[in-house]
DNA sequence: GGAATAGTGTCTGTAAGACATTATTAG
DNA sequence: CTAATAATGTCTTACAGACACTATTCC
């Protein structure tokens, strides 16, 4: 038999089905708070509660890459054009499938994280009866007891952990990619890039040392020749503009403040 | 409707059929050579070609994890249990969905890495008509032209793709994780361990440094007290044994020579 | 003027890389 | 003995972090 006999007869359902779906971690900052966005579900499994983004991977109509899924998906959700989506960072950030994460059948989930500037309001998709931007400190990710009333509470299906996945993929990324760039617009001061590492990093860093360090790397960021037109709110002078440079990786990197984690 | 009446009359036939299959890039040193475990396609699609080892992930009949399918597909093709594959690091790599990667349907295949100690000659499993441990540099991954003649060729699938990433990703990987360590056996000595970064980095190391700065990261290697019963082949001092520390991350970090790569 | 902030200068400890040196083994 | 190799020492340069300081703007 030839591969092109064989290809005429093979027959894909004869295969145990398994649903492949996308689940998007999109995160933004919002005033100076590292956000996540998330979905009410309005159907079951797990009605009513917080859940990633996300759908079943179109396999036949209309067929799709994964990465144009996750874009699709986040595009349905943000209300932006897949075009708008031009300046967000979106990349693949691993595959769930443990059996019984979703109580329906065997559910494959490849997740994506995202990283863009200050975006809209969310509005509700098909399955969604609520969407908004959460901040993600209130998920209390890592502490599983003390919830506050009226907290978000756990995420639907393994979503806790995928986020948790998300997070730390992020915290990680900003040490040696220039990928902070990516929630901020399209000219920046080096103070707010600073401030999008201690929102994501979720500790202060120290303001002159990380000026020096930023401008240091070659091809991190480049000048503008423009200046803010005012200064800061409480005073201070104007700050210099600049946009991202064309490196792909920081060298030398600029490494978390916080070690001592590193053994065990 | 309550969850549980969904679930009850929930058909998972519903949604498009797609296969889920798991591919696994194993790698080993052989003779202080970096080689990747490959099989020879023994059916259609790409007969007779090389490809990586994997198969189907199965969904109904004793669901397993990802992770566990990966370490089946390993245990197959290289003849060693489950539990043999103790020492063997596996961690998800990525997963490859684009449609048209495989001719027969849509087929979203999970992509893991594994790094072992030298392990004995792969016997071929059921779909495949030969396996071996192939050196990685015999491949040409980068350059399309200029195939010696008898020399392995493109890969079936997109497996060329995912055999490059894994590559880059164990590259790196070696930087900032102590994983070097699971290419060798319980006891090693620091001459070992440069030998694994030269092989994988592919580039040479200076002996002297490298023993140093591998003794003063914290965690990544301790002492047995003993040393190598003899010499090396052309002489030398009999050398230290090492096993590994209790590091997970590496700091420092030992950073490949290579850089001048990171701009763009 | 007073407070806050952008940006620069200085100093110290640590690390990387180049190179040299000593000690120990095989042949 | 000679060559090869394990392991250590020395020196220079670069960078991280702490701290001080100047300049500019808001209120």
């Amino acid at each position: 038999m030839t591969e092109e006999e064989f290809l005429a007869e093979y027959d894909p359902r004869g295969y145990d089905p398994i649903a492949v779906t996308v689940d998007v971690v999109a995160l933004t900052i919002r005033d100076g708070v590292l956000h996540v966005l998330l979905i009410r579900r309005a159907a079951p499994p797990f009605t009513g509660q917080w859940a990633l983004p996300g759908g079943f991977v179109r396999a036949v109509e209309g067929e799709e890459d994964l990465q144009e899924a996750a874009a699709r998906e986040l595009a349905e959700e943000t209300g932006l054009t897949v075009r708008a989506l031009g300046r967000v960072h979106l990349e693949q950030l691993g595959t769930y499938g443990r059996p019984g994460r979703d109580p329906r059948m065997r559910v494959i989930s490849v997740a994506y994280l995202a990283f863009g500037p200050e975006m809209p309001d969310p509005h509700a998709g098909s399955d969604a009866a609520d969407a908004s931007w959460v901040p993600v400190e209130s998920l209390r990710l890592t502490a599983a007891a003390s919830q506050a009333p009226g907290t978000t509470r756990k995420l639907a299906f393994d979503h806790s952990r995928i986020l948790a996945d998300g997070l730390e993929r992020a915290r990680a990324k900003l040490e040696y990619t220039p990928l902070a760039t990516a929630f901020l617009g399209e000219a920046f001061t080096i103070p707010e890039l600073r401030a999008v590492y201690e929102s994501v990093w979720g500790e202060p860093l120290h303001a002159g040392n990380f000026h020096r360090k930023v401008l240091s790397v070659p091809g991190f960021v480049e000048g503008t020749g423009d200046t803010t037109p005012t200064g800061g709110r409480r005073g201070g002078p104007r700050a210099r503009l600049y946009r991202a440079g064309d490196a792909r990786l920081l060298h030398p990197a600029l490494l978390r403040p916080s070690s001592e984690d590193d053994l065990r």
